[in-house]
DNA sequence: CCCACCATATACCGATCGGTATATTTTCTC
DNA sequence: GAGAAAATATACCGATCGGTATATGGTGGG
């Protein structure tokens, strides 16, 4: 790994907090100097497309860690069921943590902060979230078909219920500050596939 | 009702849908004149505190408008299941067609939005957001305490709770443009509602 | 070890930022 | 309807914005 591949990696994870926190248009390029202790020559070396480019790219660094991390949590598992747990499970542990420190979530906060500011941002952020509902989909589908879940489910509509629940509590956590939201949704979501999705061998007891 | 008053009430209807797609910082000054015809001048004479005041009183204005209508359809019903309908019926009715002529919904926006970057605006929004979960709360309470819901509800957490699932919903719709996912959480909350909440007379059928 | 090249720093650009002091017009009161 | 007062327009401020051309320095290949 050359010099400056380290250089460019080190300006991804230093600037994305800041980017996370203030927005694309509230993070000035003085700011992006102070806080990598570069100058403007630096950055502009590394991401010729200016501005735009190092938000697109600062965003597409973080979302793929901290998705990389989870995938590797899910797919450890090899039950539909576990792994919505493990998913649940990675939100309370570990995304919780991550939030502290990071200033948020970096979809929810770019994808209201790039909207009619930044199409190009907007844009990754709209595929980001299809992903994140496709592999809640594919979980469930999973599920139907091994016959672990309910054979009648419209996953695609389960698959987004969730993300939205998931997002939800997030708002909530990090716009009141209180990280009970999350915990708590994460309950309510294993509880719902527990009772919804898993299929029930006898329809009461 | 007196010119300056109408003047005043004008830039605030004008100017809200600018702040609440561009963002606090996100919106310039020169915006605000070109978007009402007015000069700064005007602006700033009817707004003393600058953009800062400006952007609290127009989230205040923006707010207060549409929570007093769904505060009407919520009230003209008298049991706490009838009530929690009215909400998620105003959410699927009202509310989507307001944030499609809007721009969105101004507590998410305006909450990812001034966290970091204007603390009076943020806690505003915190505020508001306190307020909404608790008229929740109260509804979840009025209907235990009628013996029209189970008594052995937290209150407090289902508020929350489906605070959060319509908000989590309101992210994907104007992020994704999909209004399909208001309707289908609204959906669920009065399944939800239908299933946990109201006492059943009996267990099982 | 040297030197060519590439990365970073410096200095600077015009544009725009939020904000204000003052001139001018409009509104309201009597 | 005249005049005081309030509201709006105009002109301007220093600061900062994103971005760039060029000078300087450090890195890595031979």
């Amino acid at each position: 790994m050359t010099k400056s591949e380290r250089t460019t990696k080190f300006i991804l994870e230093t600037v994305a907090p800041v980017f996370n926190k203030h927005g694309y248009v509230g993070t000035s390029m003085s700011e992006l100097t102070e806080a990598t202790g570069l100058t403007k020559g630096a950055i502009y070396g590394n991401f010729k497309g200016g501005k735009e480019e190092l938000a697109v790219e600062v965003f597409n660094y973080t979302v793929r860690r901290i998705m990389w991390k989870m995938a590797e949590k899910v797919n450890s598992q090899t039950t539909a069921t576990a792994k919505l747990r493990a998913i649940t499970d990675f939100y309370r542990k570990t995304y919780v943590k991550h939030m502290n420190e990071f200033g948020g979530c970096a979809i929810l906060n770019t994808g209201v902060d790039s909207h009619y500011l930044s199409p190009a941002l907007f844009q990754r952020v709209k595929e980001v979230i299809g992903k994140l509902k496709r592999n809640l989909t594919n979980i469930v589908k999973e599920g139907m078909e091994s016959g672990e879940f309910r054979p009648d489910l419209d996953a695609k509509l389960v698959g987004s219920r969730i993300y939205a629940m998931i997002q939800g509590s997030i708002f909530l956590t990090t716009t009141l500050e209180e990280g009970d939201h999350l915990i708590d949704m994460m309950n309510q979501i294993d509880r719902m596939v527990e009772r919804d999705l898993i299929a029930q061998t006898q329809p009461q007891e």
